[in-house]
DNA sequence: AGAGGATGGTGCAAAAAATGCATCACGATG
DNA sequence: CATCGTGATGCATTTTTTGCACCATCCTCT
């Protein structure tokens, strides 16, 4: 779209902070994205950027602008996704975030089925801490997003919850293996495969371990799945996931076995589905959301809401 | 601002129904407006507007494109009037819709009011039959408008509502003129000014004919306040009003009184003051409406909810 | 049936706007 | 103090938009 690209200069300006770096990024020179954010700021009639040496930083206006102009370009995908359904082909582009734990396995398998349907619709999938996941939502950088344990701001809309209890991994030779439910304490005895970043299965571990005063072995810190899975058919090690990071029946690759950590010891966590409150999504994104809302609730019946 | 008279453009040809006659209304060629259409068609990849013998038509997706232009247009003048109350001068532009009841005392009152505050904002004052109010409110083409007696569709929000009891106006020195509370039968004797379009006062009035089989004397017909107030003075006349139409203490002008019509041959009609649901309106908007509910809950303190 | 008057669409030249280059002025940094 | 990076500006060039004249089509009225 022609007039798009016009607010998206600025919006690329904005996330740049540099007139220069931005004229880069979008294959102009400097003289004409400057001019057009002139020209802007006279038609506004007032500035939007302060000019630092460093660059130029959004003022109050500024911001309030740029939040406007974020608005109107998603709305119009929104539009455009709503114009092109009339013609029964779907076409949309969705945009996902969330942290390492729902990056495999569930949301990969939705997707997947999803593009069975409407090949047309083209998805980002985007791993973000916490604290991104809330920011893109609110800068319109991403539709939905998938957050693990983390407090909530009003500003959001819960789109569905799902509690998710704490699963460790073991190689099916592992002399635990055919365990039901596993205490804290029985791993205490072999190598421990922990989460490195900060939030979701990290804090239930942590949880756990201040709770039973378990001292487990931690050896590796990864939030890599495949390396976890991996490593475990090397080594007699204990890793841990969320049932929504492995497949429901079979294990996450063949040789391996989950089986559920006692509950008492360690709290199951909760995932929310989010999006930005109030905001109308594009018809792609709508009926992703539809469907997995509809996969979470088949696949735990007990555990959503 | 540039980027928003394309939108503009757009939104002519939609009402006009023509290019040809839009182009007159935006002082281009109509050739131009054209070409501008079918670039815009182009980029959206969808034709927007049927073409028919008479002129243009808009389709689905025009339908479905014009109502987010209307939506991004008024929420762009929404954001440059938070803007530019950002540096303490209040600009604005509030559009206000409503029946004929309603234009005189006590709307005038409030918008001069207004305007000693911040006299950087603009006022549009229009007529309106209730189905054009509700359109109007729908394309974005009004902020607020009241509404007089009418089923309200649920795509609206109810700012506020009053109870209106219907009043009779006489000259100071009508025999009626000492009265205190008129029943519909004592007005038979004289010569009767009723409301000509339908709905609001009208209806009122209706209901009490049809109550108390008063066959009420109609010698003349029309909406306009002034008309039957200088009438009244010429003519033992009775003309009736909602006391939103004339002044709280005094009468709308030296030499007339009014005077209660009995609730039980009247019963009191409502006037509703609404928005479009889920609508954020402008700074100076939004204040105005403040303002107007604490009025109206001032002046009818029994009557507003 | 035919004339007249609408409508939207198109080729081409003129006008207007956006762009790119070279350069300036300013502040930070080493 | 020289150097580097930043945004702003004058001028020539390129791209886009606009206006004129004209066409094909359809409706309406004679």
């Amino acid at each position: 779209m022609r007039h798009l690209t016009h607010l998206r200069y600025i919006d690329v300006v904005a996330r740049e902070k540099s007139i220069r770096k931005a004229s880069e990024k979008l294959n102009i020179t400097s003289t004409a994205l400057n001019r057009r954010i002139l020209a802007l700021e006279e038609e506004v009639g007032t500035p939007l950027f302060e000019r630092l040496p460093s660059g130029v930083r959004l003022n109050t206006a500024g911001e309030l602008f740029i939040q406007h102009i974020r608005s109107q370009m998603t709305d119009l995908s929104r539009v455009l996704s709503q114009i092109s359904d009339l013609s029964g082909v779907r076409r949309g582009h969705v945009i996902v975030g969330g942290g390492p734990e729902i990056l495999s396995s569930f949301l990969p398998g939705q997707i997947a089925k999803y593009r069975q349907d409407f090949q047309a619709v083209q998805f980002d999938v985007l791993r973000q801490t916490p604290e991104q996941s809330l920011t893109a939502l609110m800068n319109f950088e991403t539709d939905m997003s998938f957050i693990f344990d983390s407090v909530l701001p009003s500003d959001l809309d819960i789109v569905a919850s799902v509690s998710q209890p704490l699963f460790a991994l073991v190689h099916k030779d592992h002399p635990l293996a055919e365990y039901k439910i596993l205490k804290l304490q029985d791993c205490l005895a072999w190598p421990i495969i922990s989460p490195l970043s900060e939030g979701g299965l990290k804090t239930m571990l942590e949880v756990g371990r201040l709770r039973t005063a378990a001292n487990l072995q931690t050896v590796i810190k990864t939030d890599e799945p495949n390396f976890i899975s991996d490593y475990i058919r090397n080594e007699n090690a204990i890793g841990f996931a969320i049932p929504l990071s492995f497949e429901e029946n079979t294990q996450i690759v063949k040789g391996l076995k989950s089986i559920a950590i006692d509950e008492g010891d360690v709290p199951p966590g909760i995932v929310h589905l989010v999006q930005r409150k109030g905001r109308v999504l594009s018809v792609a994104a709508a009926k992703f959301i539809d469907q997995i809302v509809q996969a979470l609730n088949k696949r735990f019946p007990e555990a959503t809401r």
